[in-house]
DNA sequence: TGCCTATTTGGCCATACAACCAAGTAACCA
DNA sequence: TGGTTACTTGGTTGTATGGCCAAATAGGCA
């Protein structure tokens, strides 16, 4: 693989490792209706804030999501939605995996 | 978050796991056109027969790509080309950010 | 059978990740 | 100004990942 070819997948896949996680993509899929400040997202994950904060800052880092600064808080939104449709192939692979694991036991 | 979400949010990470990084992601891209046996792609990665054997087993464990034996080869095949899409969506994040990048910096 | 080729698996090591707690920063309010 | 709330950052620890080498497995051929 040349070294243009390897930066391009490795471009590529820092985004996609960025949502290579069940936290950030819960995060992602709560973004899709409204911003919402970090202590929402938290109460909703349910874990530390800090956490939060740090995933929240890996999808900042490679720009799925934008912050704004309100007043004491700090809303996110997706900056960018066609990740979204990810989800639509994942859960068919998902459903996939699954028939096949239950036609294995017929 | 309930255990029930949870896990869904797990499958799917699962899944987007597998895709997070560069040499997997360039192994789907390579399966686009035709399956492939791992000498092949070996050969275009560049790395160790075992390093490509084991990046191809992490895309079989969760149902992105199939392998099917031919004599002494293995050969692989895209079972999910859904996922090429997602291609579309990334490559538009790291536009985004190399333009952002670039606005900076006038 | 015995060798050769293709591939997988196990072992090892270095690095990266995710979680929590604790400490630091920033904005608002009394 | 001093306290409170919201958030981020640093530190630590355990676990997962990715790479190579070496060994094991499997199919084909002499």
């Amino acid at each position: 693989m040349s070294p243009k070819t390897k930066a391009k997948y490795e471009a590529r896949a820092a985004i996609i490792k960025a949502l290579a996680h069940p936290t950030r993509l819960f995060i992602v899929d709560q973004l899709q209706t409204r911003k919402r400040c970090v202590c929402e997202l938290t109460k909703l994950i349910g874990a530390d804030i800090s956490t939060v904060s740090k995933h929240l800052s890996v999808l900042k880092s490679v720009g799925i999501v934008h912050d704004e600064k309100v007043g004491q808080q700090v809303f996110y939104h997706l900056k960018t939605p066609c990740v979204l449709r990810f989800f639509i192939c994942v859960d068919s692979v998902v459903k996939t995996n699954a028939e096949e694991q239950l036609a294995l036991l017929r």
